[in-house]
DNA sequence: GTAAACAATATGATTTTTCATATAGTTTCG
DNA sequence: CGAAACTATATGAAAAATCATATTGTTTAC
């Protein structure tokens, strides 16, 4: 210990955290990800939309026609759930659903014109956004956070045993 | 475009993503967030915690004597429900709540043996976890990971603009 | 062709989380 | 001192998310 303590926190003399929750992985993870995306999602919820809702538009801008399935992993949200939040982007006129005629289990989820045209303004301030972190970062270790990530999401997407 | 899609999705003929989402730094980091704790969490679970209880516990394990306010920040998670967490986990007997005698508005959390019991089970297993995460990293970006994410906090912590 | 197994989506009930605001304690300033 | 402004926590009501399971459609194996 390099200095008194003056209280029962764990900030060393510079106002560093210590300790073991500063430093893991999973916790700067979702620090990470909760910090950064609060000043987008607040422009997401201006524009009318809850969080779920822009993920599952932002998918659809991607991947028009997507299954139910399908959107609920790639807009990280349950099943169940991803089955009411497009019910309710339906009553709103932002997409349609669609049996597949293939297979008449699946829903295939459209964009409507509507539906487009908010992504089409969403997406873009998104990137904006994007592009406003990544200058923050300019020089730090700012090159390395996404190719990071993805290298952590490319090694995990495998090794997922079900069993845990 | 190298090659005829045979679908409406967005994937190329290597199977890799393509589009706005899959290179997104902020889906990124829900997705890296979500993946990487899915197995973590399930433990926390058989150990009879939910995920906030979990996190609180944690960050008391690093800083007893707490106050709510700091540990929502910490543990990410709303005040008012803080408020609920701890009060629960009182209940189960993991922690106490004191009531600061310099300044009566604050309630400082303490945990009891139990709940130092529990940690002491727990955080172990985290740092287990993490390091066979890490070790799944090594060569291809894992040194960077943390790093690159401190440096994303940090240039975040700085600027949060109440306005937006 | 049909029963069993499987897969995709939907739904009821419950739990968790949020939002707005109430309550209680403290500091500031006249 | 005492009112106003502020801070920390608590709480009621509402919204969101989850869990288990029902429903509907498809595939497999006889």
């Amino acid at each position: 210990m390099t200095q008194q303590k003056t209280d029962a926190t764990t900030k060393d003399e510079t106002g560093q955290d210590r300790g073991f929750v500063s430093d893991y992985l999973l916790y700067l993870l979702a620090a990470a990800s909760d910090v950064a995306s609060a000043q987008f999602h607040a422009q997401v919820r201006k524009a009318g939309l809850r969080v779920p809702e822009w993920r599952v538009l932002a998918c659809l801008s991607d991947t028009d026609g997507a299954m139910i399935t399908q959107l609920a992993r790639q807009a990280l949200a349950e099943q169940s759930r991803l089955t009411r939040i497009i019910a309710q982007m339906e009553e709103r006129g932002l997409l349609i659903r669609r049996s597949d005629p293939a297979d008449g289990r699946r829903v295939r989820v459209y964009l409507t014109d509507a539906g487009r045209a908010l992504a089409a303004e969403l997406v873009p301030q998104a990137r904006r956004h994007e592009a406003a972190l990544m200058e923050m970062l300019k020089g730090n270790e700012g090159a390395h956070l996404k190719p990071a990530l993805k290298s952590l999401l490319a090694a995990l997407d495998g090794s997922v045993d079900p069993q845990g």
